[in-house]
DNA sequence: CGCACATGGTTACACGTGTAAGTTAGATTG
DNA sequence: CAATCTAACTTACACGTGTAACCATGTGCG
């Protein structure tokens, strides 16, 4: 057993055990690119840092460096579904294969003033999921991290690795036009934080509307309720409306719901599709169709964007096509 | 607009403006105990740090110390829910109501071999959802952060902060018992990787029936698929169950599509209950009846045991009861 | 008066690391 | 053979912070 007083071992040690000095170990360790060292040295090095079980302090390499290899995300407060939580669990992996170390913050940034968060870590790029304020960019420039906008559009500075939501809305709609339908509806969330990404998505399904000559979707918001569901559904059947595309997986089941109350079924009376593929789709009545993004291409050219961005570089333009994918089910 | 090579803003510029010393700076910015400050030197630092915008440098702090304020949450690789990000949520601001950053890696712990997040991170606590091996233990101990145990039961060393899984089965079982059902089923998760928890859920369905002398529970593994489900369903029907408790909302909603699929109706044919009230719970059909568990009661619990796990001293008992509520709905 | 003592500060060191600059000793070269 | 160069190191400093140990004042008290 140990001791419960057990020193930290450090590099001195293992400079200690291999008989060299500490400024050695270190440019064995980095392997340090114009520092030329015998491969006997070498060895001995690497067996002294192996034996000893040896790791640098993270603490005292980011204070000299000035710089961590700690990549941080800001979860939005929005609650977040299994399709996120794939996609932090890919960029993980996929970070971690480029030496960063991926961490995730998910308190909302308005309780504390995200100060706070970089006087706890001082990460090398900040991932966030909305855009940026301008003083949150002015202090992240002066802290000198990397600040980068995922999922969505940036309209202002810091690099942006954005999967367009416009694409979501529009195959939604494309979707459902290549089936026949020509007067379409649109099932908006009741969750105003989430404004950010439905906005976008359904200006996608106008867009494809309107390109095919169709008249303006009907949008409508749809809460997580039968009975308001159920109304939505009634007015959309009432105008014409024969299919919607919803913000959501949950939204939709939630408009499946609404048809069956009315004692409609789904498509013959309203096609219904989603967005996500939550597992609970397949398992709706009818099959929910939907709509899924490929996350872990998106994962990978988020972490190239990433890497790119704290090397100084710009990253990749994403190759947009083919990550947003539709699954067709019995909903439509 | 601020230069590209702005420099850090340190305690020693604070101390220069206000005219002091360094030291001083830090005794008036950390309240150091032993430590009298006259008033107004105090409001001199005070203003100049806020006039400077400073913010001490975690990596010097953490150097210093030799421990950071920074918790980490280790997820597991199987996919998470919103109930559990809720629960992350609510652990942020409740650790942050105590000075403590709340951090969590999304990456399978497999992956790399965890030494690595210290390299990167020195938590003062790591928080993992199940058990710790002994590697791991010794490899924490020797560096000084604390190891906790959450959701689960803890059979080593290390705090724990579990809620008894037994405890959400048994309310299953129990409310489905008090509606009169004699004969259970159980369907149990494909998901090998959940086993952990699926197989204390099964306990205590099991306890609760033999508590009133019924029958062992029969059961079943139930895959997210209608066809198996229904295969299940059938079973079931065919050996005179008459309802059954799912280890997850997802399972159940499996289960009800199964019942549907066979042309039952539920729950005058099989009664069904989950657990967690995901969203889609109260858009099935029938709405589904569920167990949920006061994340926000649990979070603040398991920030105590942090908080005293960080201090030294032993952590406060969980207040068992009332944390687990049934939702009525159809299904049961 | 002389001593102890609280008040309000400062100086100096340590934490563990990366890296620029210096120092050998042997190889190369004109 | 002297001068130069290169491989293989070592020495020394800086990063920004917390805190123990010292120092200079008053101030109460017998």
């Amino acid at each position: 057993m140990a001791d419960a007083a057990t020193r930290r071992v450090t590099s001195a040690d293992v400079a200690r055990l291999a008989g060299v000095s500490r400024a050695t170990v270190s440019y064995v360790l980095n392997d340090t690119p114009r520092q030329t060292i015998s491969a006997t040295t070498r060895g001995r090095v690497l067996d002294a840092a192996a034996q000893l079980g040896y790791a640098p302090s993270a603490a005292a390499r980011t204070l000299r460096t000035g710089r961590s290899d700690v990549v941080l995300c800001l979860l939005p407060d929005w609650p977040i579904g299994p399709e996120v939580g794939s996609l932090l669990g890919n960029l993980s992996t996929a970070l971690a294969r480029h030496g960063l170390t991926f961490v995730v913050h998910p308190g909302n940034h308005n309780d504390r003033p995200m100060a706070e968060l970089w006087k706890a870590i001082t990460p090398a790029a900040v991932i966030a999921f909305a855009d940026f304020s301008e003083a949150e960019l002015v202090a992240m420039r002066s802290a000198g991290v990397a600040p980068i906008v995922a999922l969505a559009r940036s309209r202002s500075q810091g690099r942006a690795a954005a999967v367009p939501q416009e694409l979501v809305g529009r195959r939604q709609a494309e979707h459902l036009i290549a089936a026949g339908h020509t007067r379409l509806g649109y099932a908006y969330p009741d969750d105003q934080r989430v404004r950010f990404f439905a906005e976008p998505r359904l200006a996608g399904v106008r867009a494809a509307a309107t390109a095919r000559g169709l008249p303006v979707p009907a949008a409508a918001t749809v809460t997580l309720d039968v009975a308001k569901a159920a109304e939505a559904v009634r007015r959309w059947h009432a105008t014409g409306v024969t299919a919607v595309c919803a913000y959501n997986d949950e939204v939709a089941l939630a408009v499946l719901a609404g048809v069956r109350k009315r004692g409609l079924t789904s498509p013959a009376d309203l096609a219904v599709i989603g967005v996500d593929d939550i597992p609970s789709a397949r398992l709706a009545e009818p099959a929910l169709t939907t709509v899924t993004t490929d996350q872990g291409a998106v994962a990978g050219h988020l972490a190239a964007t990433v890497v790119a961005a704290v090397s100084g570089r710009t990253g990749p333009a994403l190759p947009v096509t083919s990550i947003v994918k539709v699954v067709a089910r019995d909903s439509t």
